[in-house]
DNA sequence: GGACTGCAAACTGTTGACAGTCAGGCTGTA
DNA sequence: TACAGCCTGACTGTCAACAGTTTGCAGTCC
């Protein structure tokens, strides 16, 4: 049933561009270290350079960019240091989030949990990674939005993108054996066993850390050599 | 020691423009809801819109503001359930925080922590307000900054703006009788009793958020009645 | 008197232009 | 050949202007 006269909508030239500009960087076509010359990206959007400042501003704010005085802006690098610091912010909020979401959820809530393992699962047997890592991501936001905190989904959200950024950059296919961990968080959650939901929770962060650090050590070390 | 040749810096327009705004919003002076013009902003400052506009767009990125298309940016208003929202998001990550410091910190590092708890002692003494929140505030900096977990911190920097926001719009002095509280955090934290500061952080945030609460209820009750 | 239409001022979204800065190649010199 | 200085093209930071939209107000009709 569509509304004949629902509100009209246009989405302003600064939201695109910041769209594009963060899913450029979400799958790797820019680069850590890449310098983002406005004029050629405005170029390309067919737009001026205005609104595609703004959006590099948005991402600065965010973190993803960062601005040299009179260089302008470039795709942020990260080392190992910010990874276990990202990860560990992850695994702040995502431990509060299992918490709250225990508390406050109610059954339906967590019943739709299992549908969304139930993709994770079927991904991961048809072994499509990409389809998989977004599988997991949409899995652990559900979790956070059950906890009914905007704050935390919101913050969620914002780690996700530079989460994946990682996991493109670093060529990390398979983050965790997903199906089996998860499935213990799930058990946990549908038993609204709060402790061992966090301590779940807990696990599966580390471990994802642990792997992507692997990952980014071994890069590390063979780009040094080189 | 001064070095003659320290680098030179420049502050961009951009940058003083968020101070400014984001100082007009801490202490008040532009109030939730309020219309912010960009053109008066930008004549008032001496400059031209251009970099108002992107400044507007790093607080809108933080929460602070909101943008409604093709009317411009207004300073965002907050509802009892985002203030909770957000004092459990500052419980989470301070309680994560004075975990880590505890694990990583030195013996210097956590004897720092006492002259800051003397800041506070002493502001509060004093009676001057404003003073004491900015001890308090910087106490609680300071354990996230023992927690050497940049990203902690810069998101600990972003709850402090909206939190001296909220105390300062609904006229908040005195948030938690802190003296005591913070001075059995500061043992617990000393006897590096992860446990114990855990349960204290904890104690220190909800006290300080059903404070604010009750502010904010009061308000709104006495304002939906006029 | 109340609701609706039309108008004018104010403001945003976007653009193009200009001045100043940066980076790299080139030239001349020792 | 090595190096210092110059020069040029490219790019950023900032501004001023224009088109289109919103908002408040005056006028008009029922």
């Amino acid at each position: 049933m569509q509304d004949s006269f629902e509100a009209l909508t246009t989405v302003s030239l600064v939201t695109q561009a910041k769209d594009r500009i963060l899913h450029a960087i979400t799958i790797g076509e820019l680069l850590p270290g890449q310098r983002l010359v406005e004029g050629e990206i405005a170029g390309r959007l067919g737009i001026s350079r205005g609104p595609v400042r703004e959006a590099a501003r948005l991402l600065e704010q965010r973190g993803l960019l960062i601005s040299l005085a009179r260089r302008g802006f470039f795709v942020r690098k990260f080392q190992g240091k910010e990874i276990e610091d990202l990860y560990e912010l992850r695994e702040c909020i995502e431990v509060a989030a299992v918490r709250a979401a225990i508390e406050r959820a109610d059954d339906a809530g967590l019943l739709a949990l299992r549908k969304q393992h139930g993709r994770i699962v079927a991904s991961a047997q048809r072994g499509r990674e990409p389809e998989l890592i977004e599988a997991i991501v949409a899995f652990h936001r559900s979790i956070c939005a059950l906890s009914g905190n905007g704050r935390l989904i919101r913050l969620f959200d914002e780690i996700a993108i530079e989460v994946r950024q990682i996991l493109s950059v670093l060529g990390v296919a398979d983050p965790g054996r997903p199906v089996e961990v998860q499935a213990l968080l799930l058990e946990a959650l549908a038993a609204r066993d709060s402790k061992r939901a966090a301590r779940e929770m807990t696990r599966i962060v580390r471990q994802a850390r642990d792997e992507v650090m692997e990952h980014y050590r071994k890069r590390h070390s063979t780009e040094s050599a080189a």
